[in-house]
DNA sequence: ATAAACCCTAGACCATGCTCTAGGGCAACC
DNA sequence: GGTTGCCCTAGAGCATGGTCTAGGGTTTAT
């Protein structure tokens, strides 16, 4: 049993273009074509393409992506290096979550600002002072352009 | 105290580049400009490219933060706009953050399946059933592309 | 045997978010 | 008054990750 490229798409959720896209990119060196040259996809290959989703939705550049594909063609002698792409990948993935989870707090103190009572008053003192600072600088005030 | 973009592009490691880049694209409408026409920004300025920096880091796209900008210069009329947009912004990140540990899961598996004492043998059945799934579809084998 | 519905490639095109260059003005020091 | 070191704009260029078009072959059904 195998795939054409258009059950592949319905199946994985990724277009036909992107599924090509990904092919001339080096990403599935893993497909084979059949008498026609039309790719044929296996169950295995569905396997490694769910592994190429988790890769490529957990930010992971192309030719990271490349790479990995090329060791595992590569067989069971490539694991070593396999490990240390996907170390490498991972940290870098939870640090950078860390990261938005830190820039997350911040807009969250600003919404739980804007969820105040007396959230209109706080905004309008600090736009007065914002526009003061301007005016005690000798700067054109650009709150009032909206006039 | 104004600070030049050369100063600000030091203290918020953004490059003047992109200081320039994000004005152009009408995310700094509150930088008002000196005798000169240089960008002369204030201490509040500042604050607000935090926020600014803030919803970068967590990949709010800059036609938004461009709407949320514009809705900062309208003053406290706007806050239920802005609550609507950060709130949007907050769930769409959060969902995202969802979505990137449980690809990172699969991720995560697969390490372990690296870290296992017989990875070597896993992976080469594993390999070996994909080569043969590929023959009993009378499939080239791609793995031995190789040799 | 011809239409419909697939498949292919090469390469153009697009959106996003910068990054840099060219050409020119301002300001301070020597 | 020239050199240095900033500042400016407009617009070109680039990296990434697709998305689409043109031109052409294959398969299936009628």
């Amino acid at each position: 049993m195998t795939y054409t490229i258009k059950q592949v798409a319905e199946k994985t959720h990724l277009s036909i273009y992107t599924l090509r896209f990904y092919d001339k990119q080096g990403l599935l060196p893993f497909v084979s074509r059949d008498q026609s040259g039309y790719r044929a996809f296996t169950d295995g290959d569905l396997l490694l393409l769910h592994t190429l989703s988790c890769l490529k939705n957990t930010g992971m550049k192309i030719s990271d992506i490349r790479q990995y594909m090329t060791l595992v063609m590569q067989g069971p002698a490539s694991i070593p290096q396999r490990q240390q792409l996907l170390r490498t990948h991972r940290d870098a993935v939870l640090a950078q979550q860390r990261a938005i989870a830190r820039n997350l707090q911040e807009v969250d103190r600003k919404l739980s600002l804007y969820d105040s009572p007396i959230a209109t008053d706080l905004v309008g003192l600090e736009l007065a002072a914002a526009r003061k600072e301007k005016t005690a600088n000798g700067l054109p005030d650009p709150f009032s352009k909206l006039i």
